[in-house]
DNA sequence: CGGCTTTGACCTGCGC
DNA sequence: GCGCAGGTCAAAGCCG
């Protein structure tokens, strides 16, 4: 999966390593706000502060009213009766379909209404007892699609959170997904020694094409991580792993990795900390990453950024193009095995958490619905919510697409425009997440 | 040679 | 204060 990390970062560095700012000296999401300088603001696949590829996304699907909300959430997160079903909670397709779509008639007026753009977000007091004695707030993902966490984060309307005190369905719900384990005053699950903001993501694990020869399956965000433990969770079959940044010696940035416990196709990726340096222009380690990936071709998808083959073809941004034929691969083989099994699999759960001492508080914020992914990459695709008469979607294409070209300088954006367009054009199935090849992971699920 | 993973040992926070 | 469990360290070995 480090290679995919790799190839992933460098897209990103390619262009946004020169050019943006101090990651390090951008507040947290609790802060409000990325910082100007951050060019991958407004990028639909922007980056937030912990490097999260996906947090950037925009949410077509909002919640207003905390009264819809409540029901909504109970949506979201499935159902309290369900909790032992973690996928539930991820509000995988029948739980969008049967639980969540119910509600939207209700609401995607109100969501349509910009100041509600994220009043989706649910508030979770630390007094729940539900939860641990955790002192940071928490945004847990819950929408649709990925709701850009800056602007999150910098929205007034915060404020306009529902708070989950009431709401234990969704807290536990919150809990299992997220594999917190935050359900019980008991067990306090990650243990919080420093009140230290982290950011939980939840995805569908890679498929072992992406693994470590260990079956471990680590999937890729924007930075260099090094791993430096590993150490067996009780409760949970599988152990976790401890990244550090390996960009700069001096950055703290942290993420642990874990298979959820119940639900092994899902991975809980645990950001901690900030990144004090820009993002790395170049991979400067790789000896160890590019091993950990297997050499066979029919196996992978990717291809070592040192990839003399990859370089070859930009001179430019041999990484990038080494990206590019990443995803091309990827759309290849997901072409040749795409089912709606295999498209289920990419859903995308992803939780934030976050400090903010002020205001002791849990958000949930987003929740990627694979259905999205099926008719493509967002923003090349249809960005329009799959719910039948859905009037949700407030960002118009048009603007969805306006908002593209103000980032056409973007890596990331010539990446998918110069390098996928032929793709593009002739697979609507692309999909944006192929970076971790998750199509062929969850078949069996 | 530099950087990576692995893994056992050690450290630290927290509940009792 | 003790014990548990999570988190980190660091030596050893591997890889490009």
């Amino acid at each position: 999966m480090e290679n995919y990390h790799g190839d992933l970062a460098d897209i990103i560095r390619a262009g946004g390593g020169s050019t943006s700012g101090n990651l390090g000296s951008t507040t947290t999401t609790s802060g409000g706000a990325m910082t100007d300088s951050w060019q991958f603001q407004t990028d639909p696949m922007s980056f937030d502060d912990f490097g999260h590829p996906f947090s950037s996304l925009r949410d077509p699907l909002l919640l207003s009213d905390p009264v819809d909300m409540s029901g909504g959430s109970s949506c979201f997160f499935s159902n309290s009766n369900s909790l032992e079903d973690d996928t539930a909670g991820f509000c995988g397709p029948s739980a969008v379909g049967n639980s969540f779509m119910s509600n939207l008639d209700h609401q995607h007026q109100e969501m349509k209404k910009p100041n509600n753009y994220y009043s989706r977000m649910l508030q979770i007091s630390p007094n729940n007892s539900n939860l641990s004695r955790d002192d940071s707030p928490v945004l847990v993902a819950s929408p649709r699609l990925l709701i850009p966490s800056s602007t999150l984060i910098s929205s007034s309307n915060d404020h306009r959170m529902i708070s989950l005190n009431n709401s234990k369905a969704a807290t536990n719900c919150l809990v299992e997904n997220t594999g917190l384990q935050i359900s019980s005053p008991r067990n306090t699950g990650i243990k919080r020694r420093k009140s230290q903001a982290k950011k939980v993501v939840c995805i569908p694990a890679p498929t072992p094409v992406n693994s470590r020869p260990t079956g471990e399956i680590v999937p890729s965000d924007l930075w260099a991580w090094r791993k430096y433990g590993q150490k067996p969770i009780k409760g949970s079959p599988y152990p976790r792993g401890y990244y550090r940044c390996s960009s700069s010696k001096g950055c703290s940035a942290r993420k642990q990795v874990e298979r959820s416990r119940t639900d092994p196709n899902m991975l809980v990726i645990t950001y901690t900390s900030e990144h004090n340096h820009p993002w790395p222009t170049q991979r400067n380690a790789l000896a160890g990453s590019t091993r950990t990936q297997p050499a066979s071709k029919s196996t992978t998808t990717t291809t070592s950024k040192t990839s003399p083959t990859a370089a070859s073809q930009s001179q430019k941004s041999p990484e990038l193009s080494n990206m590019k034929e990443e995803l091309k691969e990827n759309n290849e083989v997901e072409n040749m095995s795409t089912s709606p099994t295999s498209i289920k699999s990419s859903a995308i759960v992803k939780v934030e958490e976050q400090i903010n001492d002020d205001e002791d508080k849990m958000l949930l914020t987003e929740m990627e619905d694979p259905d999205q992914f099926t008719k493509g990459f967002p923003p090349f695709e249809s960005y329009t919510p799959t719910l039948p008469g859905d009037s949700i979607n407030h960002i118009p294409d048009q603007d969805f697409f306006a908002e593209l070209g103000e980032i056409e300088s973007d890596p990331l954006n010539l990446l998918f425009i110069q390098g996928f367009d032929d793709k593009l054009e002739s697979d609507k199935t692309l999909d944006p997440f192929s970076f971790y090849d998750w199509t062929r992971n969850t078949s069996s699920k």
